[in-house]
RNA sequence: GCGCCGGUGGUCCAGUGGUAGGACAUGAGCUUCCCAAGCUCAUAGCCCGGGUUCGAUUCCCGGCCGGCGCACCA
């Protein structure tokens, strides 16, 4: 929306980091006024999704080593094969080409020379116009940022490109402050950093951004969502079904959703519940959202099931624009139990049974005094292979010899040196690894589409005006405190009286430049939702009149109950009519 | 990364081969006083590098940045 990039920028919300070095693409700085917007954002995102739901925050480093990236996927994943037609200029997806045009599966994990080869190789043309490709060079591209832990750079790292990962990568700790108990939760707010090809849109899509995400750990099994809290909240939802049939999103009660309707996921449903009244309060038009569920083809490499929130942030008489606000995933076991096989961490939970179970268990204890000796550097091999064989086979202990078969060889052994035992064993519970669903929010574009949502343009007795409607609580400034002229002590009473104000924690601006209707125009233009002017009358009698943002309408209230009627116009305690 | 268009005070624009002008905004003053009034004054700008030229903000080439389209968005 052009008109409020401009405000944003001339406002000082956010704008484009270091112009006069000419400036980079894909970072923004926010401004006086954004700053404070973001942070209004990020604490009502603690405070709803953290510190309401009973979670705790942590606060992980943005790099991490190599070793991180190569468990989540994302040295592999996120690195892009591109080669780009030399007839149509069109770039593609080599990796893809190659499986399309050939029986090759897993073309992906080649390197860019090998699959230079194969295209030759296989002739493989551009599916766009039908051009050959050999010998056209082939670009790797990974969208993380690379850097070199410590001096001699042996020690290769990556800025982060999603916070994720620095939770699931600490589990096993966060799991003994959790006292290993199921479900529990872990947020995080932070920076994240993706080196995009093509950075567009203002702070949509920048290469260093915010995320607040949440990371609910749970047992399929035993655990469920609070529904209850949400049935009620009717979500704009759009399902893969309607999207298939070119339908449109539709209101329903997340009840109804979640009981017959698209969503499968009692979790998914949940927080889809969770971020729609937490959007409304934050000021983005239900009305402009949609919650869009992925076909099964444009899910991620670990997501079990997703729906996006998406925010329309097009301005007026536009067509839709619809930009990815969060995603909300089961990501199921993926990221725990990659980190399990690439460490030696055990990424589980015990669960323990209802009821102790009694099981009858296998085992061997292998005479290793006679192994030995006889077998030589085979029998730690012949060992394990018993130990497999009680597990899979206690029958075949019932001979007098054991067979097993170790380096292609069938060795024969007495069983009575194996050490066969079945023993009634009592189990409590086991290890599992917990489902994760995460709510992943994308800050930077909340703000952007409170922003745009709020955006409005009026007229005020027959002049224009620019107007952002921002909730009392996420407008950066709370009150502009005037006095009608600086002059007959009018001035000095204005100042007191914001110090006042500011003395009990209200976020107060003073202006006394120019006439009083300029004043308010510019406290319009950032969302101030209440202006307060001392005028001749406040002198005799202690009042001030109170401007409401969004009508013009001016109240009269007395200035020793002005703190305590702000704060709660603040808090929705209190609605301006009804003063 | 490719293509098209663009880059001039804080913002939005006009303009020129001889280093620039408006509107809005901002500051000071006068005036007015409850919704961007008026007057005076002031602050402040040609994205960067190279080339052509006596001289380049202007023309040419390259870069950077932005908008849109394509590709990409794990």
């Amino acid at each position: 929306m052009k008109a409020l990039a401009e405000l944003a920028k001339r406002r000082g919300f956010f704008f484009q980091t270091g112009s006069a070095y000419g400036g980079v693409s894909g970072f923004y700085t926010y401004g006086p006024h954004g700053a404070t917007l973001k942070a209004t954002v990020e604490s009502a995102w603690r405070e709803r999704w953290a510190t309401r739901e009973g979670h705790d925050e942590i606060d992980a480093p943005t790099i991490m080593p190599e070793a991180v990236f190569e468990a989540s996927g994302h040295l592999d994943g996120f690195d892009d094969l591109l080669v780009e037609c030399p007839a149509c200029e069109q770039s593609h997806r080599a990796d893809h080409l190659v499986e399309g045009q050939t029986d090759i599966a897993e073309a992906e994990s080649y390197t860019a020379k090998e699959i230079e080869g194969l295209l030759a190789e296989h002739g493989i043309t551009c599916p766009s116009c039908g051009a050959p490709l050999a010998e056209e060079p082939v670009e790797q591209f990974n969208l993380m940022f690379e850097t070199a832990i410590g001096p001699g750079s042996t020690n290769r790292g990556y800025l982060r490109p999603e916070t994720a990962q620095g939770i699931f990568v600490d589990f096993p700790r966060l799991r003994e402050y959790a006292r290993g108990e199921l479900p529990f939760g872990v947020a995080q707010i932070g920076r994240a950093y993706r080196n995009e090809i093509s950075p567009r849109n203002a702070i949509v899509r920048t290469r260093e951004f915010n995320q607040a995400e949440l990371e609910l750990f749970f047992d399929p099994d035993e655990d469920e969502p609070d529904l209850e809290s949400v049935a009620d909240v009717e979500a704009p939802l759009f399902s893969a079904e309607a999207q298939t049939a070119d339908g449109e999103p539709s209101f329903q009660t997340i009840g109804a959703a979640v009981e017959s309707g698209p969503i499968a996921d009692d979790w998914v449903g949940y927080y889809v519940g969770v971020a729609t009244a937490w959007y409304d309060r934050i000021g983005i038009d239900l009305d402009r959202v949609r919650f869009r569920q992925h076909q099964a083809a444009e899910r991620a490499h670990y997501a079990r099931d997703c729906w996006d929130a998406e925010a329309d942030v097009s301005g007026p008489g536009q067509d839709p624009e619809w930009i990815e606000l969060a995603g909300i995933a089961n990501r199921g076991t993926y990221d725990l139990s990659h980190h399990e096989a690439h460490t030696d961490e055990r990424y589980r939970v015990f669960s323990e049974y209802d009821e102790p179970r009694t099981v009858e268990r296998a085992s061997v204890e292998p005479d290793m005094a006679a192994l030995g000796p006889e077998y030589g550097s085979q029998a730690a091999d012949i060992a394990a292979a018993l130990e497999d064989l009680a597990e899979t086979d206690q029958r075949a202990f019932e001979g007098e010899t054991v067979a097993v078969e170790v380096d292609g060889e069938t060795v024969e052994i007495p069983t009575e040196q194996t050490g066969f035992a079945v023993e009634e064993v009592t189990e409590r519970g086991e290890q599992i690894t917990p489902h994760v669903i995460e709510p992943s929010m994308g800050i930077d574009r909340t703000v952007y589409t409170i922003l745009v949502h709020a955006y409005d343009e009026d007229e005020i007795d027959g002049e224009e005006r620019t107007v952002l409607r921002l909730p009392p609580e996420m407008a950066p400034t709370l009150v502009g405190v005037f006095p009608l002229m600086d002059k007959d002590g009018l001035g000095e009473q204005a100042r007191n009286l914001a110090a006042d104000l500011r003395a009990v924690g209200l976020s107060v601006t003073y202006d006394d430049s120019g006439a009083i209707g300029r004043r308010y125009r510019r406290q319009d233009e950032i969302g101030t939702p209440y202006c307060i002017t001392v005028d001749y009358e406040s002198l005799d009698d202690g009042t001030v009149t109170v401007r409401d943002r969004d009508t013009t309408d001016q109240v009269r209230v007395g200035i020793d109950e002005l703190a305590a009627t702000l704060a709660a116009l603040q808090d929705g305690e209190l609605a301006f009519d009804q003063l």
